[in-house]
DNA sequence: TTTCAAATAATAGTATTACTATCTTAAATA
DNA sequence: TATTTAAGATAGTAATACTATTATTTGAAA
């Protein structure tokens, strides 16, 4: 991953731009309108209608194109789902980096771990043409297809997790700087990245699987993450 | 539910029978053979090659009946996934309440609800045509899809996720009979039954995510989610 | 300036999936 | 015996998930 000037026309703008992995696309989406077309778009059908729903006919219908074109982007609508959940690990990745920059105590550096992974983002406009806000819709919704499929070993062989891998690595690290003797850093971290999603879906849409349902407030999952974390590393 | 003689010829054995939401199906597929071999082989195909993979059409073929005669007891095959997965919960329910019967203290049901839903059942043979070790396969990796769609509040509406939400409730009073105090109830039960399966997942397909990659012992997630759990609601 | 390769657009076609409909036969029940 | 009911057999449709072909446009190298 790596920041750069995209080339826009204005000229002292900074593009955040995501180096994703290749086996994921035919031909890189970043590279051109209509790649660039096909991820927003895709992100709009997704978050509206859901993946089940989702077609390559319809995303063409929808950007102007035909379904051959989308067919030269991507190999099929699971590496598609792969692609842009991927890009969403790594800009989570750079988001947590950045704001933990420069703050010294693991505690505080966990805590904002906890908060970035539950709050609602909004749209970020260093990335003209992914909508951060349905991105994070589409995680909480989607997020687990990617993997809970029957060739996750090969996809995996592919390293098609490798940024939800790392992520898991860098918050185990901090859960370590916590507290060095702590036996599960991973699962934890696994723990709080697919809970964060997992309670705000819960919360939304089966309430009695959760103690939020009267505020609904995404603030009331981080107070139990918080706490479900800091009481069983034991700070 | 309920537990009946199911009218078996060997008159002193007991079968455990279900009773599930109407809603799920079209014709009770307890009620006759076919429609227990549409259990059996929805079962058996959907392990095997996972739920994307499997279709009505290769399950009548298995079964050696036809396609229509599939569509007469379910709907479509999220219907069917929904039942097999309610089935599921029905019966971790009835094992729950038959293994912590006469155990007074909550902390020790707390871990059995821990173990159990963390264990690798055997074949329950009460349950002539369903096999409990596959069903807990299918729940690690598929379970999610029954309530991950677009359509999720219909289905909450028609009362699918009843068993699912019982459960959950019966494991949110056990943890406040360990603690009145504590907040989260549902939302710590919700979090136990889903990594109890996630962890287990992810330590048999992408062990990184976790710290059982090693071993891939169950065991060691019933102790990570012990320490978790008991150490959240302060014991 | 030409040429050549690459991207795109337009169109067609196939196998499979997810159904619906109908008609006949077999078995259970009244 | 008559009648419902389930099951079996067969056919058909719309949508999905692709693959293939050809023609057109564009942009960069020779």
């Amino acid at each position: 991953m790596f920041v750069e000037n995209g080339g826009s026309p204005n000229y002292m703008e900074i593009e955040l731009q995501i180096k994703m992995n290749p086996s994921l696309y035919l031909r890189d989406p970043e590279q051109s309108e209509l790649g660039k077309n096909i991820i927003k778009h895709s992100i709009q059908l997704i978050h509206d209608n859901g993946f089940e729903a989702f077609t390559f006919k319809k995303l063409a219908e929808s950007i102007g194109t035909t379904e051959a074109g989308v067919y030269r982007y991507f190999e099929n609508k699971h590496k598609l789902l792969v692609y842009i959940i991927s890009w969403y690990w790594c800009w989570i990745q750079f988001q947590l980096s950045y704001q933990t920059n420069n703050i010294e105590d693991p505690a505080i550096k966990l805590k904002k771990v906890i908060t970035l992974l539950s709050t609602n983002v909004e749209d970020d406009i260093t990335t003209g043409h992914v909508d951060e806000f349905q991105l994070h819709q589409i995680l909480i919704a989607e997020g687990s297809k990617a993997y809970l499929t029957n060739h996750v070993g090969k996809d995996n062989n592919q390293q098609f997790f490798q940024p939800y891998k790392d992520l898991c690595n860098t918050i185990g690290e901090i859960i370590l700087e916590c507290n060095p003797k702590y036996k599960y850093p991973h699962s934890l971290a696994s723990t709080i990245i697919e809970m964060a999603h997992l309670q705000n879906f819960f919360m939304n849409h089966l309430p009695t699987l959760t103690d939020f349902s009267k505020s609904k407030d995404e603030k009331e999952i981080i107070k139990y993450l918080e706490e479900l974390v800091f009481n069983t590393i034991r700070i």
